[in-house]
RNA sequence: GCGAAAGUGGCGGAAUUGGCAGACGCACCAGACUUAGGAUCUGGCGGGGAAACCCGUGGGGGUUCGAGUCCCCCCUUUCGCACCA
């Protein structure tokens, strides 16, 4: 052979991922129609969605897991069978976008464009099946025009507000921030900076109208990981208590005014022995007008809540207070109340001041101790024996298993009767009724950026707030905006965006010059997807009827509270609209867990990024791809390790060669395409064997618990025992142990097994084999139970629990054997010693363990 | 502080229900082929020991013929919540 002769061939013997996958990349890029989902059809549907990206410029390696995970699903549902809907689109509004145009010069849309045609062609390479013909683009006009169209039907139905109020205002940003994205006091895209408190207008949803709901249907949603749900339950935070109304008293002024509390305990309102204020309380303002010092501890006050904000720790600054030297009369007994002012109560829960209960509350027991207010037991413990009734407990004393004391006609009731008796009295003498609060808060919307929806308002002097007519949709965002410009929205400097015509008088109108959070683009784009291009509504609800629920959903834990929230959110008032009839968008939630390397996140200031074009360039596609499945099991963290690419790498190309030099040498030779006979040698079908358990495994692994990592380990071992074959490296049939219908068999389920997982080789390996059909429609391989079965096994002999010798026994043999066969055994004897048997534990087909004595 | 999840070789991780701990991969060691090897193949690889054996799944106790798996206490890590009245 010459040395040219043997290039050629080496070549051909290699695998070469970059020839294969741009190969078939070309091909993919001709056809179009490839991963289309059918609709309408009759075929059972599966819709599975990934969370869309923000189109940021290059995707990530957290990207390339997310997407793996979906893709592999869908490729998997495709070929048993199923319609299925595996869309993609760009959440392209937003922030960054606005700080590249600053730095780069760019205009947003240019930018935004830019990155999304990269991260689609990257997406293409990496072999993402998706139906692009619904690509959803959230800063286009076709499809944010839906996203006024919905404001204005909530507008309608008083789901949108604008009101005044303390709102978050980052500072970095520029803008305001919901609830939401505010963490540990600081803004979600910021974390060093810290969230101000300002007084502006803007639009709210009421997102609070649907909390009993949002918070009901959690219970329903068991395909979510119990965490998420958790943490929505937390956000919500429902707490249902009572208002009482104390009347203010004392020397000077505002008398006859009241403070309200709230409280969840009203059955221990007789142990009260003060009224605590938050030191915003508006009738602070009232109690300190003509007590400088008094108004200066109370600024102490606040600054010392917002320090402890700042640490992020609320819970550890110390409780410290001061008396206002007023005092309140509590209804129910008609004391009289000390009103302090204390840094522990929070203005925005419930009313921002409560009734200080020292025996039945931790919080107001350390803080009565500190300042030596009166310590009033009004519950004792129930005891199980009567006789110990009326012994006192230790203090504070805060759970409900109690009954009344000192407490006037109550006396003798037990805590839950008594709330739901003391809120009665408290509701028929008019100084108090039955409450639920919220930790949840309606949805500010209103942002102060230029890349975002406008919101479809006009503010005419004449008649006010005025909605945009539906038929003037969409407001256009305008290109060409300055967006340095300091002072207001950067569209409130746009003359031409911001003066328009009152649709009711004719007369001069000023636009709403805020745009909308972004949240609300990615709150219902899965609805869009089924009907992308549909441009009389956001979507026709035939279409929702077949594809909804989504079937699976998978992203990352961060938008637990955030994005799902919201989207359940839409759904509910898309659905009181008449427009869909789901009251929950998504039927699984699968969180992925993050992507790390040496123990950290990938960040550029760690110099620890590993970026996909680079694995691509290095390793291909599919080992990219693989190894972000192999390396551990999808719902935990993945430790990114270079090494582990490459041994990836070496697996295909071991299977490459495989299929490619050892089973399928010949497509021509004699039998190739017959039955598999029965008569097959040991080695033969110990081999047809482990095929038949490969497909039993990873089956079952896309079945139950998404654990890929052993399902690819299971194919390894595969290729492992069919490499370990003898005679298999013979180019010859005659030399081969193993048939050639068993070798196309095992060629044909391998290629077919590793489909969802690494398409690119794949695909070129069916063609290898000759196969014509689509590999993504091919069935999915069944295994027979008759033939993974093993028939010997090996069973191990135990003494005491001590693992002593092993059995070979056929699979099926009696108990009387394998204990005939244990006792017998050289080992055993020797290990036994001539001792007693005490006792035989025999596990049938699991093992033997002889108890002595 | 409260709640949840996790802790297994040098590393990533297996071990669906209590039944051979360490599958599979990486790294490493030895060998083969080779002008060469960062290619490929073969073998080894938890610790101790020459071996028989002994020890070993964060630590301590328990249940059981048998525990990585179940129960109790403790430690560590990660995440969530955190003066929510």
């Amino acid at each position: 052979m010459s040395p040219d002769e043997k290039d050629v061939a080496s070549r051909d013997e290699r695998y070469d991922p970059q020839r294969i996958e741009t190969k078939w990349f070309e091909r993919w890029q001709q056809d179009d129609s490839l991963y289309r989902a059918e609709s309408p059809s009759t075929r059972p549907k599966y819709y599975v969605l990934e969370m869309l990206p923000y189109p940021s410029g290059a995707l990530h390696m957290g990207h390339v897991r997310n997407y793996a995970i979906g893709d592999t699903l869908a490729r998997y549902m495709w070929m048993n069978g199923y319609n299925v809907l595996h869309p993609m689109g760009w959440d392209s509004f937003g922030l960054p976008a606005e700080n590249a145009a600053i730095q780069n010069n760019t205009p947003p849309r240019e930018w935004t464009l830019r990155n999304i045609a990269n991260m689609k062609a990257q997406m293409k390479r990496l072999g993402f099946a998706y139906d692009w013909s619904r690509e959803v683009t959230t800063c286009l006009p076709d499809y944010y025009r839906w996203n006024q169209w919905f404001f204005l039907k909530f507008y309608e139905k008083g789901l949108a507000y604008r009101k005044k109020s303390k709102v978050n205002w980052c500072p970095k940003c520029a803008t305001v921030l919901a609830n939401e994205q505010v963490v540990n006091g600081c803004c979600w895209r910021h974390e060093d900076t810290l969230v101000e408190q300002r007084e502006l207008e803007q639009w709210f949803l009421r997102i609070t109208n649907y909390a009993d709901e949002l918070l009901r249907d959690l219970d329903k949603l068991e395909g979510w990981p119990e965490k998420v749900r958790v943490m929505q339950r937390n956000w919500i935070g429902r707490s249902a208590g009572a208002l009482v109304d104390f009347q203010l008293g004392g020397a000077a002024g505002a008398a006859g005014s009241t403070i309200t509390v709230f409280t969840t305990r009203i059955d221990t309102i007789y142990g009260a022995t003060s009224v605590q204020l938050a030191p915003q309380h508006p009738i602070v303002a009232d109690l300190t007008a003509n007590d400088a010092a008094l108004r200066a501890k109370i600024d102490q006050l606040i600054a010392e809540q917002r320090k402890a904000r700042e640490i992020g720790d609320i819970g550890a600054i110390e409780k410290h207070g001061v008396n206002t030297g007023r005092y309140a009369v509590n209804p129910f007994n008609g004391e009289k109340l000390p009103i302090w002012v204390a840094n522990y109560i929070l203005m925005d829960y419930g009313t921002g001041a409560i009734m200080s209960v020292p025996a039945h509350d931790e919080r107001d027991y350390e803080f009565a101790k500190k300042y030596k207010l009166p310590v009033r037991l009004v519950i004792m413990p129930l005891s199980s024996n009567p006789e110990e009734t009326m012994v006192e407990p230790p203090l504070p004393f805060t759970t409900l298993d109690g009954i009344l004391v000192n407490s006037g006609p109550f006396n003798g009731l037990d805590c839950e009767e008594a709330i739901k008796k003391m809120t009665s009295h408290a509701e028929e003498h008019g100084f108090g009724k039955a409450t639920v609060t919220y930790r949840l808060k309606d949805w500010g919307i209103s942002r102060q950026r230029y890349w975002g929806t406008p919101i479809p308002m006009l503010y005419c002097d004449k008649d006010g707030i005025v909605p945009v007519p539906e038929k003037d949709l969409p407001i256009i965002l305008p290109e060409n905006v300055d967006i340095t410009l300091t002072g207001g929205s950067p569209l409130s400097h746009v003359p031409e965006f911001l003066n328009a015509i009152c649709p009711k008088c004719g007369g001069p109108a000023r636009r709403e010059t805020d745009t909308m959070d972004t949240f609300i683009d990615s709150s219902w784009y899965f609805y869009r997807y089924t009907d992308a291009h549909n441009d009389k509504a956001p979507f026709d609800g035939k279409n929702i009827a077949y594809w909804f629920l989504i079937d699976q959903y998978i992203g990352g834990v961060e938008h637990a509270i955030l994005h799902l929230i919201y989207s359940r959110f839409w759904t509910k008032v898309m659905r009181d609209l008449g427009l869909v009839s789901n009251d929950e968008p998504l039927q699984r939630l699968f969180t992925q867990g993050m992507v790390i390397k040496d123990g950290a996140k990938m960040s550029k200031s760690l110099g620890n990024v590993v970026t996909p074009d680079v694995m691509i360039a290095r390793y291909g596609a599919d080992s990219a791809r693989v190894y972000t499945l192999f390396a551990t099991s999808p719902d935990r963290e993945l430790d990114w390790q270079d090494e582990g690419v490459e041994g990836i790498s070496r697996f295909l190309a071991r299977l490459f060669r495989l299929v490619n030099l050892k089973l399928c040498f010949n497509k021509d030779e004699p039998g190739w395409k017959a039955p598999v006979p029965t008569d097959l040698s040991p080695t033969a079908r110990a081999i047809q064997r482990k095929l038949h358990q490969t497909i039993k495994r990873v089956t079952q692994d896309f079945q139950g618990r998404w654990h890929f990592n052993t399902s690819i380990a299971a194919l390894m071992e595969l290729v492992n025992t069919i490499n370990a074959a003898p005679g298999i490296e013979q180019g010859t049939p005659g030399e081969q142990e193993l048939p050639a219908p068993l070798r196309r068999e095992l060629a044909r389920d391998l290629i077919l097994l590793l489909a969802p997982f690494a398409p690119y080789l794949a695909h070129e390996l069916w063609e290898t084999l000759g196969e014509k059909g689509n590999l993504l429609r091919a069935p999915w391989p069944k295994y027979d139970p008759a033939l993974a079965k093993e028939d010997e096994i090996e069973i191990p002999v135990q003494i005491n629990g001590k693992l002593r010798s092993r059995l070979l026994v056929p699979a099926g043999a009696n108990e009387e054997f394998v204990r005939e066969r244990a006792l017998a055994d050289e080992k055993v004897r020797a290990a036994m010693n001539g001792k007693q048997v005490a006792k035989i534990i025999l596990v049938p087909g699991k093992l033997v363990n002889i108890v002595i004595r």
